[in-house]
DNA sequence: GCTTGCACTGAAATGGGTTTCATACTTTAC
DNA sequence: GTAAAGTATGAAACCCATTTCAGTGCAAGC
């Protein structure tokens, strides 16, 4: 494979004027710069990437950490950093990590190892601490509330969400309210505590289903809601996949929706509409952008992007 | 930063002494194996990849095209690849394309620039002699059906599949079925075409809805189904999340399904379980496996991978 | 005692660009 | 007419690790 000097010497230049010419840059004189542009031409000349990267110090390239590609939410969010990637240029790898720590930790070392730019983590399992250990290698962005000077931020304010949810529900005459999560330990988890409990008193724990992410957890829990002798009345539930799950079975199962339990779903996800569901619409494609812009600048920063109750049928 | 040269300075061996600890290569006496982890430990070394990359003339990192990351479809596909991808040490690097050409020439050139060692085309826009004429740069799978031994493939057999729901409807007494396409100049779009002629003889033009890809696009045809005259009994549909639109809508705006219109869906996403609608069930996720398997293969394959139909209350 | 063969090591070549620095030649400016 | 500014170019340093090659030392085999 010919190289950058091979095609000097076919065109009777330096390297300098051949890596000159290939990157546009000025102070090329027209007959050089054809000269090199034959010679390339003509030796199949390929640049390879790899010795670009190794001599300018960086990428072009942006890691992205998320637990679970095919989740719709985090599918949104990544396809939101996608386009702005590739507005600007950038390319994107992705980790993958079902939240498991040993992989966040290879998504980091990608940071480390100069192999990223920069890094988004969408969500993780591992302590902030060690993410701060490595804002020093490149810009990291995290989704999610956060201040301070060594990490980005893009979130949803969380407790903001969910309470405007808990409002309308209350509004509704609805006052035994449970809700899932996705993580018990989380911190949208505890955000939604708060917010709970400053409206309804103490949570009631078998009122909290944890491990809330998919349809079939939504499923699940429809059928340890029916199990309660004490049910509550209303589910605020995580996303609305969860909650389309939550819906359907309880339907299967012989409840009303909204008539013996009211739903409210996040994410306002096509499903959503489509079942007539009420949920809080979070513009997760946006986001995904605005972690990008963020990434990819010079100034840390904390961003909070709006979230809107979508009143439909459930509630 | 330290460097490897740094290192050998300090631990008083020579730079290729040092690669050999770092790469836990043999013949390294244990008094310079240590010497160099010290040095190193007390450098804070740090690796960088890219000139490992540029050096080896690999980069262990796999690129996939796919043309929405938010989808289920490649959502899931992506899935498998990332989980395979994982187990085996290597990076991914997403592009997604939304079937815009340029941007698939973008992934190409990743190949072309060795910034990838091989490459995943879940589904293109572009021709294939373009897609082939990159094969010389790297592996590269495809996702359908495909023959020759310059490009590997991984697929479902579009006929047979769709195929299987024409006969499952038939044999219900349903006569006048009409099906949704993704693109009508697609390749599974002309399977499609020859499976229904063959069983129906020739296919009437406004029965076959095109630019079926989402819950929306579902919706929409419903409402173009439902405006007809001489309305299709049956409908088989490009995916669950166009089926799911379909179906819902359809009940909206007052028919039943099954009664009024069968309903059969292609994947089986959880959320055709949830809604109770018959599927072809395809293994997107193994698909995704096997795709990387392909693309870190010496050999070029072909392989095709099993669907099913699970019947159940749509037809 | 002598030949093999293995363990161990470093110099140097290799992968392939980018960029600084020095130099030389032209123009423009006053 | 001369200084300053701009254009053009190449040599060489630099980014950083891997790997081949050559060579030394030492132990086993005959």
């Amino acid at each position: 494979m010919a190289n950058i000097h091979d095609i000097a010497r076919v065109a009777g230049v330096s390297a300098a004027t051949v890596s000159r010419v290939l990157n546009g840059h000025p102070y090329v004189s027209d007959e050089k710069r054809q000269a090199v542009l034959d010679a390339a031409d003509q030796l199949h000349y390929e640049k390879n990437i790899n010795a670009v990267h190794l001599a300018r110090g960086k990428t072009e390239t942006i890691g992205v950490i998320l637990p679970f590609v095919s989740h719709p939410y985090f599918g949104i969010i990544l396809s939101g950093i996608a386009s702005a990637a590739e507005k600007n240029g950038y390319k994107l790898m992705i980790v993958q990590t079902n939240y498991n720590v040993m992989q966040e930790m290879d998504a980091l070392d990608m940071l480390k190892l100069k192999q990223v730019d920069g890094l988004i983590i969408t969500s993780r399992e591992c302590p902030i601490e060690l993410v701060e250990d490595y804002s020093e290698y490149g810009r990291i962005v995290l989704c999610e509330a956060l201040s301070g000077n060594l990490l980005s931020s893009v979130f949803v304010n969380q407790y903001e969400a969910f309470k405007s949810a808990l409002s309308f529900l209350k509004e509704k005459g609805k006052t035994n309210i449970g809700y899932t999560t996705l993580r018990m330990e989380g911190k949208s988890s505890s955000a939604r505590k708060k917010a709970y409990e400053e409206q309804f008193g103490e949570m009631r724990r078998h009122w909290v289903f944890d491990q809330a992410l998919t349809i079939e957890d939504g499923t699940r829990i429809a059928g340890e809601w029916a199990a309660l002798h004490d049910r509550p009345d209303a589910m605020v539930i995580t996303n609305d996949f969860v909650a389309v799950g939550f819906l359907l079975e309880c339907r299967r199962i012989g409840f009303s929706v909204p008539g013996d339990v009211s739903v409210v779903g996040f994410d306002n996800h096509p499903i959503s509409s489509a079942l007539n569901m009420t949920t809080v619409e979070l513009p997760l494609q946006q986001l995904g952008e605005i972690a990008f812009q963020q990434v990819i600048s010079v100034e840390i920063s904390h961003m909070e992007v709006p979230f809107r109750l979508i009143k439909r049928g459930s509630a």
